[in-house]
DNA sequence: TCATGTTGTAACAATAATAGTTACAACAAG
DNA sequence: CTTGTTGTAACTATTATTGTTACAACATGA
């Protein structure tokens, strides 16, 4: 299975508002041209970032803004605000066999494994922040501040 | 999202040949039982291993075992087995605008990190084998070898 | 030969998540 | 009061997962 396109649109609008704004007034619409959906689902993905305070947006006049500084978003925060809503990664079945050697321990072997596994890409996803991106982006497009 | 219950199903699976094998026959109906899911579900999990080699099933006799040892099965071995066919963990949204700075830089900036956090979760999944479950499993249960 | 138990697989249903879309009330500002 | 935007509801389509029944193919022993 694969993680959601929530995840990537989300960074991307993230990118688009870190890179245009405030120059330009970063709306749905706007963001939705260039990820390529409808601006409905980016308005969806922008609820999520506002409820884990990573952006803000205007009602009314329209427009997202970062609610901190780009270094101080990770793309794990951007994961969780999206992706894991308090959930394991790992999907276990419901009811293994508590009389079996191996179902009534299953959990005690594997879940520790499962957690590490788990830690290590949300490790990971911890070390890049947008201003990692923003660099990047920036550096391909000649644009020195933004 | 979440990885699908197939990943546990299949190292519960091969916990039970691990632990039973050779002294009991371990079919599907068994591994059911201890699952506690459908025969038919652990037919077709079983049927993904035997084609990445890990398992060998008798036909007609029935019964299953370790293709080889346990020592040299990891967690990733079961992750590719059942899951990723060759995919990305992350999805990534089809059109970016090529047209817009950053939807046509959007993979040449995100590309290497969604990589990198991939890596960094089957890399901790390549840590762990089977061998190092079935030790945790026997000291649980008391059991000296199998 | 035949009965038995098993595997492999097809077929189908139920459920859930994702993603796209239309529609519209609420809102802010000129 | 007009305009443009947000937030959200409602609905659809698609896909993946999971559970289930059914049955042909197979190996073995009686």
């Amino acid at each position: 299975m694969q993680i959601s396109t929530r995840f990537t649109v989300a960074v991307h609008a993230l990118l688009c508002i870190a890179y245009f704004s405030p120059e330009r007034k970063v709306t749905s619409g706007f963001i939705a041209g260039s990820v390529k959906v409808n601006p409905v689902v980016v308005r969806r993905t922008l609820g999520q970032l506002k409820e884990a305070d990573l952006v803000t947006v205007e009602a009314g006049v329209g427009g997202a803004s970062l609610a901190r500084s780009a270094a101080e978003i990770t793309l794990l925060d951007v994961y969780r605000a999206v992706e894991s809503t308090g959930e394991r990664l790992f999907n276990f079945h419901e009811n293994p066999n508590p009389a079996c050697p191996v179902g009534g321990n299953i959990h005690a072997v594997l879940d520790g494994e499962l957690a590490a596994a788990q830690a290590a890409l949300e490790d990971r996803l911890a070390q890049t922040s947008l201003a990692d991106l923003y660099a990047k982006l920036a550096d391909l497009t000649g644009t020195s501040a933004g």
